[in-house]
DNA sequence: TTTAGGG
DNA sequence: CCCTAAA
């Protein structure tokens, strides 16, 4: 019996999250019978089978490390999925939801002792330009408290283009 | 679908 | 990495 389908052909939604072909989620379709009120549907339960595999580890390169730096000291830190178009190919395996915990990742590593660091050593000169954006990100939140200026309107700690201003 | 954070 | 509430 097969339990988990591998969908390749299938017309279902592809989201960012589908692990390496591997399809998950599908999207149930309600009878919309009773359309109109608040209806709470039984949905299958996902009963011991179909539970989507974890995807593989996979370490960022240096390279790999080299390049979400860049890209995030260009578009900020709350766009990930620009930041995921701009410095990998879009085929990489990497999600823009990876790159986001990357860089939750590298502010850490940032600021432990270099002794207590695992895997392939990122240069400090990366590390350093990663606690750069984080304090720059402290300092326009600090300075937002104290009413020093006020870009509460805009998405937090986002830059702007200094020419087509497109953020 | 993307953002944003906790799990 | 995963899960997912919110937007």
């Amino acid at each position: 019996m097969t339990i988990s389908r591998n969908i390749t052909e299938s017309d279902h939604e592809m989201s960012v999250d589908d692990r390496s072909g591997l399809v998950s989620r599908e999207l149930l379709t309600v009878p919309d019978s009773n359309a109109g009120e608040l209806e709470v549907v039984p949905m299958r339960k996902p009963k011991g089978a179909e539970v989507a595999q974890r995807r593989i580890r996979r370490p960022f390169s240096v390279s790999e490390v080299e390049a979400l730096v860049k890209a995030v000291e260009k578009l900020g830190t709350g766009r990930w999925r620009d930041v995921k178009l701009h410095a990998f190919d879009d085929p990489k395996p990497q999600t823009y939801v990876d790159l986001k915990d990357k860089w939750k990742t590298l502010v850490h590593t940032a600021r432990i002792s270099p002794q207590q660091r695992r895997g392939e050593p990122v240069p400090h000169e990366l590390l350093d330009l990663v606690m750069a954006d984080e304090q720059e990100k402290d300092l326009v939140e600090m300075l937002q408290e104290n009413h020093l200026i006020d870009i509460s309107k805009y998405a937090n700690y986002v830059k702007f283009c200094p020419q087509c201003g497109c953020p």
